[in-house]
DNA sequence: GTGGTCTAGACCACT
DNA sequence: GTGGTCTAGACCACA
């Protein structure tokens, strides 16, 4: 699992390192009851500072992805991943409502959109899961 | 068209003012060439700063969905709406990935997503224009 | 609304901020859509980081007993206090489970424990409210 | 006398261990002069570190709960344990003010809140000892 | 002027 | 060695 960070990027750095966690999740890399670096370690590696990488593992935290405990460190949420419940999707169709706008704005058809959904769909299920 | 402001939403006011009057050019709410309010008045009608209503339709204007003129005002873009051109569809790609990762990582199918993305299209587009 | 901390105290910093400022809310001295002094001044006034107090105010963020908005800075929350439902409840338990433990430990009748309990109540609902 | 150790837990170990033993001897579970498990033998049982049961043990030990002897090892109190006397008093009071001004805040009434207390009591005394 | 983000560096509690 | 807490100081986005 190798992590990338923008620092150009608008979107803060803590939460660039959450959404790649999540998306090495979805991808599978990222199994549940494995192991992430310590802070200290992902911080250096990452060339960021120490509060940085914590915000995002409380951030994970925050949201059931991962459980930090007290001498094991940060680990994949081993139990029962968060469910896409009624308030997650609410959620992410406040979300959603946005880039569709914009892409309706512009001109395009929903299958065209849901071809994205598509590519994007296969870059992180490469397996046909 | 009636916008609507969340004071207490993360996303700045500038954002929701642009996005909401993208969602009026996609809803067809507002017509090419149909003027906007003066930066006064809605920022008045809204009861945020001027700066903050100036900000959104530079942001508009920036990314080709209005032309600013100094006697007409703001109107929606006449001529050529912007169009969904190869840097666009990256971009929506990139900024589709996050929701997409969180999606599979809770468990969601590909058809579950794009229902929502069903949803959405319809309440933008109530006519099935 | 007076806050004093104690440096010397266990429980970290921003916990009594955040302890003290619903201590407040309970006794009616900080009243829905009142404002909270900025980060900065409370920390200034308290004599302790700005981090420290922007956690606290992040702290009761999360539990729904403030908002923070961009300008206006923090606010008691206006519209509905959290409410006491069956999670709270139940966390209330968790958490009162080891004080009557140790009272009973200790000979402790269950009516002495409510008198300790009437005695709190009335120090923060001085009206009989 | 079964204990159950959570690693997610905020609260650390070795005061979960201790609030359980303390729950055990409210419930009568635990009696006066019974001995407890040796440092080593709960350590391995719960999975723990021998420092963390130890610094448990010497906790109770400090609170007068329980008697550490060379030979027969660590024994709950034989002759007097401890007593609710005023400043113990005075520190559950300290203890219980946060939850109650929380409970206040979330609009509970004091007869609601005893009830909790009622609850609690009789989880720990089911023979209305 | 407000909160948001980030850095650098420190000490402590826990295991 | 792990995360938790705190400090000091800085720059930026927002309004």
């Amino acid at each position: 699992m190798l992590l990338a960070i923008d620092l150009q990027s608008e979107t803060p750095i803590y939460t660039q390192i959450a959404q790649q966690i999540i998306e090495g999740i979805a991808k599978g890399e990222l199994i549940p009851g494995e192991g992430l670096p310590s802070v200290r370690a992902l911080a250096v590696d990452l060339g960021v500072n120490l509060h940085t990488v914590n915000k995002a593992y409380h951030l994970l935290k925050q949201d059931g992805y991962v459980q930090i405990n007290r001498k094991q460190g940060v680990i994949i949420e081993p139990d029962a991943m968060p469910i896409a419940d009624e308030q997650f999707k609410k959620n992410l169709l406040e979300r959603l409502r946005p880039l569709i706008a914009e892409a309706i704005a512009r001109g395009m058809e929903m299958n065209q959109f849901e071809e994205l959904v598509g590519t994007s769909f296969n870059e992180l299920l490469p397996n046909g899961r």
